[in-house]
DNA sequence: CTGGCAATAACGTCAGACGTTTTTGATTGA
DNA sequence: TCAATCAAAAACGTCTGACGTTATTGCCAG
């Protein structure tokens, strides 16, 4: 039941069901620019584009809807999600937490075989690109540089939930005002590199905070409307679902 | 383009897509017990037992894949995932971090008009179960009780990640050991409702971490076996989505 | 220029089909 | 008897086509 090299890390499930590969071009597109938030998404054109049948592309569709990068609109078709000023902040409430935690994980994790190598490589990767910022290299160089941090934390969830959380559309809107912040990426990786887990948790949630701020100096325009929640009101909702 | 009362929420898509609804029934089902983790689910079967066609019961279960509440092997179908006691302390390891927040801004926002007398209300439904454990009522009580504290919060963003996070899971395997903390939620609670913000946040923390506590003194046999990660191995795994 | 109505384009869902892959069951050889 | 082998059956991934439902568009009249 075995060739010679079965799948040493334990997912098994390379095969990338097109629909996935959707996914995937879909979020990529989002970082190259070919997709813009807030841009409507019409299954004959997907279909089309990506030249699959209409299953498929629902099937991406959902999949991506329960990620939250895109929202659906019944018998409206589907959307790129586009945030308000206020979804942005709480996101990155979130996101502060999530990354403060990878980056402790990360330094308490820092000392097994092979796990210094690997985030000393990452980290320098990013660094060449301190002069030569905004590039989609650049782009990915960080996500590496992120990536390596949960990976060697070890916490495969935060990997799981980290997609979700629209570090895309944040980044999306960051793009704007990208005064990449090596400095903290410096403060993380020497925290990490020393072991430091209070300094690691520390310098990941200010990198977030630091950017949350950018954040809210960026003009009206680039975010989605505020939508008011209007009096607090259909509070009798009832179990809208699980949770 | 209003008739009188449209949609004060701001969510206009009340429209339950029939796979949503696959997907809340299977959710519900594991609170019940009629779906248990490691459950295969066979898309014939779905079909039959649901009445739906095969688009629609792929497209829920591309959705709850999303989630991460089952989990899919291609051309092998799907099953609900089963938590290794590795992976329910990381997801509560994060869960920890998201309750924590979501009691400290439900303790800022408590003085905002309606909401204590909202909080206050699922706090009393929860006590009434005080003595009554274990039911399936109970369990909605402190679902409501949960999600009344994201509600006030008012990060919606909390609201959507949390369900993602498997407290499901979590919760099913907790069921064997439900010595259910009234203490915790009264602790928390009180913090809340005295809108003290650092004290609601620590004991949200506090009550995660206790559970987690109890929830790694539960035998072997309720997890999923531990998948040794082989040795940090396919490390150039490269950009094996977003993130 | 605006309101109303019909035509059109999408969407939600179903049914059936076809090649691929896994699972199952029976057959066969040790 | 038991394990290896191989063929049949069951599922899966995906496509095409269809039908009723809902939005959107464009035209027409006022």
């Amino acid at each position: 039941m075995d060739k010679e090299n079965p799948e040493i890390g334990g997912k098994a499930e390379n095969r990338v069901s097109s629909s996935d590969q959707i996914v995937r071009d879909l979020v990529r597109g989002l970082y190259e620019g070919r997709y813009v938030a807030g841009q409507r998404l019409a299954e004959p054109d997907l279909m089309r584009r990506y030249g699959v049948g209409r299953s498929t592309v629902r099937e991406a569709i959902k999949r991506l809807a329960a990620e939250g990068v895109i929202t659906v609109h019944a018998y409206r078709g589907a959307q790129i999600r586009q945030l308000s000023r206020t979804e942005a902040r709480n996101i990155l409430l979130i996101l502060e937490l999530m990354i403060g935690l990878a980056c402790r994980l990360a330094a308490a994790n820092i000392g097994l075989p092979g796990r210094r190598a690997h985030f000393d490589q990452a980290y320098q990767a990013l660094l060449a690109f301190r002069n030569e910022r905004d590039s989609y290299e650049m782009v990915r160089a960080r996500n590496r540089f992120y990536r390596a941090i949960t990976q060697i934390g070890g916490n495969k969830e935060l990997d799981r939930i980290l997609p979700s959380i629209q570090v895309h559309l944040v980044r999306t809107h960051l793009k704007q005002s990208t005064e990449d912040r090596f400095a903290d990426y410096r403060a993380i990786a020497e925290a990490i590199l020393a072991g430091d887990e209070t300094g690691a948790e520390a310098a990941g949630r200010d990198h977030i905070r630091l950017t949350s701020q950018a954040l809210q100096q960026l003009p009206d325009h680039v975010f989605a409307p505020e939508e008011q929640p209007s009096a607090f009101a259909e509070f009798t909702s009832e179990d809208a679902e699980d949770a």
